[in-house]
This record gives structure tokens, C-alpha cells and sequence, in this order.
DNA sequence: ACGCCTCATGGAATCGATTACATCGAGACG
DNA sequence: CGTCTCGATGTAATCGATTCCATGAGGCGT
């Protein structure tokens, strides 16, 4: 592959100039310009990012690692993230952790080899001795969605208080008194929050949370579907359960179905994340859609201020409850959807 | 960022000793060896890939350009395809082309700048110069999923023809005799393929498969929707309709919902690539499987292979019917499916 | 006409690794 | 006991860019 001195060679110039030409650097004759740039036409020549990144320390690139790439509401935020980030000139390299400390790490520690001059990371667990150096290391970093306490780093998420608020005063106005959760990691701050904010939402109506209606899920499908067989098995089982991610709601989905329970009248289900298919299910699933986009340009646009010597601010974006038919028929709006 | 004199100075050595201590050169004394292992230890020294890359002339980085992230497939395929890459010691840097021709070769592009080791491409249109002169160039490509007819480079694909033509012997059997499909771009191999293989079962028959019932699809969910309002506009509307893909499918399920028909009694549906989420849709839908985790790891077999200067074959995998009941009720096995 | 400033340009150092080649010492062997 | 071989180690070149510094050519003010 051509070089930046066969270049200059072509061109007759040194290759001092032909990288002055590339750089759009001011100090460079007309003429020379127009050579150099025909010598990079008829040679076809790319500078080789590497050695540039390796002279000028930076290469242009984030470092994404997420939970799970299976989980759309990740891959919707990584293609907004992906997006974003290359409206600002960035490449964006993506490491799936698969709700996997370890595999987390070594994304981490891979992304820092490559020397990426940021990080954007949806944590699997509560706390990385890795990303806690890294961090106080100077490595930019942001976190999206999920983040570590302790880790001072900017935060890009949505706050689902309000909407989980709605969700409940939803249920209760459609009668059901006994609310199950199935919850994320104990480890992860949305598995946690989520809870709480339900807890606090009951307690708002009078109702209590006992923890046998708290399911342990991992955020993936197979755990809502424990999870909920659990549920089921209880002496008094719950007539609503909430998921607290849309794969644990599919996982429950599928066990509902199994114990041939209608849902909407049997018992409702709603879910945190909204997804394309909600629409479609059987029934269409209630659930609080997060603005995923804006979150993936906000974290960008963050991340991007750090590496610029910025200190920008966390940002918490509001998510909103978008009711189907999975809690109930009696839907205030039910040819709001498609 | 320690470097490696840094590491040479703490342990009192050159740095060509330190860096055969980290290649694992049997010519290091057991005493070196040990000085540079403590002496990377409390440096926590890590090599800089940048450099390394320089050097070595290789990145140990595989490019993986996909037509659309969005997509359950081509996520499912990322996945398998990191996974197996990851296990052979390369990361992956992702391109997601969102089915546009200029993004998909800004991808090309910025990965071959960053001298990645070899390319994975699931082509979005059937002609680009760009990559072709890659090809040519020398640098390792493998196709997957789609392929551009000339560049000859090895395909790994699945081949859904038999599937097809069980899902018609499917469909003939339960009375359809007026069968559509939603096809893809015909610039895709998988766009025209998947066309001829569903006209040439139909002919099996005795069906023939008239214009009219050859819906434009660009493999999105709208392009679906749009396809199938045109469909039932017609003086005598189809009795089935195939998706080429799952997104168009959704579209296309979007439409019949709202035209009220009831899918597996008006009108049956099915689709290419079979994804979780069709279990629970209203009702299941009938589906065409691809084995995507073992595309995946063909792929970046072939590729790996390609790379260490081998000539590995192209693959293709057969795909099989996942029978539910959106083409009807007497599915033969009704509780195959939880 | 002379010196000074600016602009265009080239030479060479540099980034952080890998690796060819040189060197040195020790053990083997005649 | 000299020489030959081999293993351990260091010095320096190298990968392909960017960029500091020196140099030379004009342009301009006085």
C-alpha cells in the first residue's frame, strides 16, 4: 500500500508538505497543493490511521461497551451513539459484555489498548476496580444508562420515577392490588432504582411490597420466565407483574402464556423499555418507553466534551409510560398506537 | 501512560529484553523474565496496541460491516461473529450501514484506514467499486449473509431455497393458492434470490407469482407496511403474504392489523429469519430459521483462514421452516413452540 | 540597497513498540 | 588450553505518519 513518501516522491515535495497538504496546514504554495493532491489521486492513497494515531496520541475513536447487544433497547442506543459519534468525526468500536463482569473488563482493557480517547459504558456490575483506575487514570469516561457509585464521571440516563409512578397509579386504577416485580441485578443501579421507585409508587397508594413479590432477575429473558413461575407458584399470587427491562417482560411472557393465564384479564404486565414489537405481542405490552436517541446523543456529545477538556454535566432525561392492552382493556386511547 | 523504557528502566534491562519477556521469546533468562513480569506489575504497564499495530502490521482487529443494527438478525449475527473472533484473539469493530450504499463505504473505508486485518461484509448493494479495489487490493474479505456477484471472495450464507419451498408445499396445503412476497432490493443477493427461489416453488404447483403480487421492499419494517396496503388494494388481494426478512414482516403485520383482517384465517403471513420475538406475536408467525450463531463462526473461520494466507471455501448452511400459526390453524404440531 | 519579516519548504526527530544484528560470556570439544 | 557454538542481552533501525526547526526566497519599509 502506497505510502505518504511515495506520495511526495510522485509529487516531487518532501513528505513534511504532503502531510501539511493533508492537514489543510495554511503555510503550502497553490501548486504544490495541486500536486500533492493529484499524486494522492493516481496513487490512491489513505494515510494509515495507526501510524497517525501513534504520532498524534489520539485516534479518534470511542470505546462503547454494553450490557447486552441482543437487548434492543441497547442496540438502538448504540446505533444512536454510533451515529452521533460520527457526526463529530469519531469511529465507535463496540464490546458486548453480555451481562458479563469479566467480559466487561476485557472490553475495557482492550478498548484502553487500542488507546480509544473515550469511553462510554452501560455497567453490568456495581463496581470495576479496572474502570475506577481508568477513570482517575484521565481516560475520558461517561456513563449511559446504568453507572457505579463512587466512579466520578458524568451520567446520561433517564429517570424512570414519574413514569413508573403512572404505571402504578395505571394499575391501581384498573383494580389490581397485588404488584410483582421482577427486578434487574441487585449490582446494577437501574436494577436497584427500578425497584425503589416501584416500592415508593405502592407505598404512595397504600400498598406494601413483600418480598416474595420481588423477583430476582439478571435482565435476561430466562429470568423473567423463573422469575415468574415463581410468582405463579405463590399461595396468593400477584394479579399484576412489572418487568424490570423488556427481555425479562418476554421471558414472562412466555410463562404466563405456559399456565394458559390471559394477560390483560387474568393478570397485566408491563415492562420498562418500549421496543417495535410491544405493538405486536399478544397483547400489545404497556411499558415506559425511555427517549433512547437522545440519550445516545447526550452521552456523546458528554463524552466528546471531556475529551475536550470540558467537565460537562450528568444529564437525566425523562422516560414515559405507554399504555396498551397488557394491564387491562379499558386503554384511555386505544388506537393511539399504530 | 508507562511505557516500555519505562518498564526496561524499573527492571534494569533494554528494552528488547522486556519486550521478549511479553512476546514469549524463549531467549530471556529466568532472572530477566522475572525482574520485567514485577516490574510490568507495579507500572501496570500495559503495551500500547498503537504502537504494536505500527510495527506488526496487524491489528489483530476484524471489520464487520452489517446492513442494519436494528435488524434481531444481523445483531444475533454480530454477536456469534464477536464471539468467535474474540475466541481467536481478534476484537471487532463494528459498521452498521443502515442499508445506505454511502454509509456502508464510509465504513469500508475508515476500517481500511485503520488497517484493520480483514473484513466481514453483509453488502447492502450489489455493485461497490470501493470494495471490489479492496478485494483486489488483497485485503482479506469474506462475505456474509449477502454477497456481490464478481468479487470473488468466499460467501458464507445461508440457503433457504428448500425452506422456501417447504413453507409453499405449507401454505398450498392449507388451501392458499393466491401467495405475495415482500420482496428485498433487487441489488441484494438475498433481495433477488429469495424471489426466485418462492416464483420457482410456486411453479411446483402450478402457481404462478404475477407482478402484482411482487411487493418492493428495502428489508424495513415501512417498506413492509407500504407493500401490503398496495397488496390488499387490489381488486383480488393475496391470500398469503412471505416477508423476505422479519423487519418487512412487522410492517407487514402493522398493515393486516389495520385493515382488520385476522392473520391465519384471512390471510396467512410468513417471514424470512425467524427472531424470539415471532412466538409472541398475535398470532406466531411462521418463520424461516437461518443458523445464525453458525454463520457467524464461518464466517470468521473462512476469514481467519483468509488471513494466515489460506484459500478457505464458501459455506452455505441450509435454513429450515419454523411452523406457527399465522398461516393457519392446523399447524402440525401445535406445542412445539412453549 | 540593506536588513527584516513572512511564507513555503525540507530535514530530521519523534511517537512506542518489534526485531535484525552485534556482542559477550560460558560451556563443549578436540 | 584454544576455539567453536549457543544462549542472553543490548544497540539501533524500522513502521508511517506529524511537527519543530532551519533555510532560502521574496516582499517591503526606510
Amino acid at each position: 500500500m502506497a505510502g505518504i513518501k511515495d506520495v511526495a516522491a510522485e509529487a516531487g515535495v518532501s513528505v513534511a508538505t504532503v502531510s501539511r497538504v493533508l492537514n489543510a496546514h495554511p503555510s503550502v504554495s497553490e501548486a504544490a497543493r495541486a500536486r500533492v493532491l493529484a499524486a494522492v489521486e493516481t496513487l490512491g492513497y489513505r494515510p494509515n490511521a495507526v501510524a497517525r494515531s501513534l504520532r498524534t496520541d489520539q485516534t479518534r475513536t470511542l470505546g462503547l461497551v454494553i450490557s447486552d447487544v441482543l437487548n434492543p433497547y441497547f442496540t438502538e442506543l448504540a446505533r444512536s451513539v454510533e451515529e452521533a459519534a460520527r457526526a463529530l468525526g469519531y469511529s465507535v468500536i463496540i464490546g458486548n459484555a453480555d451481562e458479563r463482569p469479566d467480559l466487561q473488563d476485557h472490553h475495557v482493557r482492550t478498548l484502553l489498548d487500542r488507546r480509544i480517547d473515550g469511553l462510554l459504558v452501560s455497567p453490568t456490575d456495581g463496581g470495576s476496580p479496572l474502570m475506577l483506575e481508568a477513570a482517575r487514570g484521565g481516560t475520558p469516561i461517561v456513563f449511559v444508562d446504568r453507572w457505579i457509585p463512587g466512579i466520578d464521571v458524568p451520567v446520561v440516563r433517564a429517570d424512570g420515577r414519574a413514569a413508573i409512578g403512572d404505571l402504578v397509579a395505571h394499575l391501581y386504577a384498573l383494580g389490581r392490588r397485588r404488584l410483582a416485580i421482577i427486578a434487574g441485578p441487585a449490582a446494577t443501579t437501574t436494577g436497584s432504582e427500578r425497584v425503589e421507585a416501584f416500592r415508593a409508587a405502592l407505598a404512595g397508594h397504600g400498598l406494601a411490597l413483600p418480598d416474595a413479590y420481588v423477583g430476582q432477575g439478571d435482565f435476561q429473558a430466562a429470568s423473567g420466565r423463573r422469575a415468574t413461575e415463581r410468582f405463579l407458584a405463590l399461595p396468593e399470587p400477584p394479579d399484576a407483574v412489572f418487568a424490570a427491562d423488556n427481555l425479562m417482560a418476554l421471558g414472562a411472557l412466555d410463562a404466563l402464556r405456559a399456565h394458559g393465564l390471559r394477560i390483560g384479564a387474568d393478570i397485566a404486565l408491563a415492562a420498562f423499555d418500549d421496543i417495535p414489537w410491544f405493538v405486536h405481542t399478544d397483547p400489545p405490552v404497556t411499558a415506559i418507553a425511555q427517549p433512547t436517541g437522545e440519550l445516545g446523543r447526550a452521552a456523546v456529545h458528554a463524552l466528546a466534551a471531556l475529551i475536550d477538556g470540558g467537565t460537562p454535566p450528568s444529564v437525566t432525561l425523562p422516560a414515559r409510560l405507554v399504555v396498551r392492552r397488557s394491564c387491562g382493556e379499558d386503554a384511555p386511547n386505544p388506537r393511539s398506537e399504530q
